[in-house]
DNA sequence: TTTAACTTGTGAATTCGTTCACAAGCCGGG
DNA sequence: CCCGGCTTGTGAACGAATTCACAAGTTAAA
């Protein structure tokens, strides 16, 4: 890849292959940048540079393929494989995450949660199997998975993600509320719900 | 407020002031900006102008009071009275967030559920009752809760939503992976794993 | 009182991301 | 085959966010 890529760039192209699998399945054959750019919220000069990094994908006067677009779309984005994803913390979020149904629909098959409690070990969440945290080495030897997604509690996290990290995993979706340090060469993005709503509580203070 | 704050500002305010609380239940007194960005992997130049857009709380040669400043940013976040929350949709994950605890102690006060399932309808969830979606516009009338949470299917998100903005509650914050249209009065934030997962899919696939 | 070591607050410089604006290309109709 | 309508792809302009760099203020020690 030629250029750093922003995040946002990166987010927008995940919302653009959503909407194009709508269209898709209208059976639509061509969108133009402005179609996608109102379904986005965005606008159609946007949607064409955030293209542009990637190359050219569209027909001049016509518009984009949507087979086409979407192929593109998952290929830039890494979706033509099958990622294979485990839980660490089969807790209240964890567990409910095990047994979100969407993110299989696109493309990520959970393998396994983790936990530490003697009494969550051995069940079941919805086919999913909750292991005992202390096979995690050995079970990631054996089945490599891709991405780990952090449900333990926050004074955990850290320490965790140091395990993990050890285990050669490189991508880490993290739950805690927490700012976590791993190497340059591990990806982490956290979602931080309670931030969200203090996003929230600032708008509604902060309003004219 | 003079000037329009950038998201990405109000954001690191909030880690902040998790890291000022963190400082102080550990009994410190001052930080500088220096210390406050090395928590929050950011700069200290970046510290001190976030913080400068709404005053100037610091000590030079000294740095910041850490009860002092912790106060001002709760007053510019809004977190000086208790938001009071509903949740829409008490399905796994919305129950998930119906039973964490950590909403609580950052002042977000849940109170109740609301779903369209008869099943769900009257049980309660870690004490907070699952109501019918129907109670929902003599409830809102009622309780006067300042942010609803989404946690309904895709399908039915922004329907929901449409309602919800009618009882004229301001503040979403909406689990569905769905580009949501609302008033611009209305702020709208959502959360969706599946990009933050692509987010990661991307990053294992263009490395360098 | 002077000095040395720190640290803030903030314009200015820079970097990064978005929007503008238009040449270049495609299509269908006459 | 040419014209009018439409849409892409992309430099250039713009605007927003971050980083730099330093004057100004604070403290402690001699
Ligand atoms: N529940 C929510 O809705 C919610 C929302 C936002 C953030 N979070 C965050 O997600 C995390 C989990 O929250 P939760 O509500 O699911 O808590 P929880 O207590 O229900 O689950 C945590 C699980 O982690 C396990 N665990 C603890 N230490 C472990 C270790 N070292 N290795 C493996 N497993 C370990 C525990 O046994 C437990 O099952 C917390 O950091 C929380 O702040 C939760
Ligand atoms: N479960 C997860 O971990 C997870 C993760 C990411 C995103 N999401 C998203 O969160 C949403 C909910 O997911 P879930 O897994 O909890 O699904 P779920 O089916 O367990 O829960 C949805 C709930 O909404 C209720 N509902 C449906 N229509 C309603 C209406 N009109 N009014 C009120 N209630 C209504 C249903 O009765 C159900 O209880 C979905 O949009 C999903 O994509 C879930």
């Amino acid at each position: 890849m030629a250029k750093r890529i922003a995040d946002s760039t990166v987010r927008r192209l995940s919302a653009y292959l959503r909407f194009l699998e709508d269209f898709e399945s209208r059976g639509l054959e061509t969108i133009s940048s402005e179609e996608l750019a109102q379904r986005g919220g965005t606008t159609s000069a946007q949607v064409r540079k955030d293209l542009s990094f990637f190359g050219s994908f569209g027909k001049r006067g016509l518009g984009y393929s949507v087979p086409e677009l979407a192929g593109r779309l998952r290929e830039i984005l890494g979706l033509g494989k099958e990622w294979k994803v485990i839980i660490i913390g089969a807790g209240k979020i964890g567990a409910a995450l095990a047994q979100y149904r969407g993110f299989r629909q696109r493309g990520f098959l959970i393998l396994a949660a983790y936990d530490a409690n003697e009494e969550k070990i051995g069940r079941k969440l919805e086919g999913i199997p909750v292991r005992d945290i202390t096979q995690l080495e050995r079970d990631v030897r054996q089945d490599r998975p891709d991405i780990a997604v952090l449900t333990v509690p926050a004074e955990e996290a850290q320490r965790v993600l140091d395990r993990v990290v050890k285990t050669g995993i490189k991508a880490i979706l993290n739950f805690a509320p927490t700012q976590l340090q791993a190497p340059a060469d591990v990806t982490v993005k956290t979602v931080n719900m309670a931030m969200e709503l203090e996003g929230l509580s600032y708008a509604l203070t902060n309003r004219d």
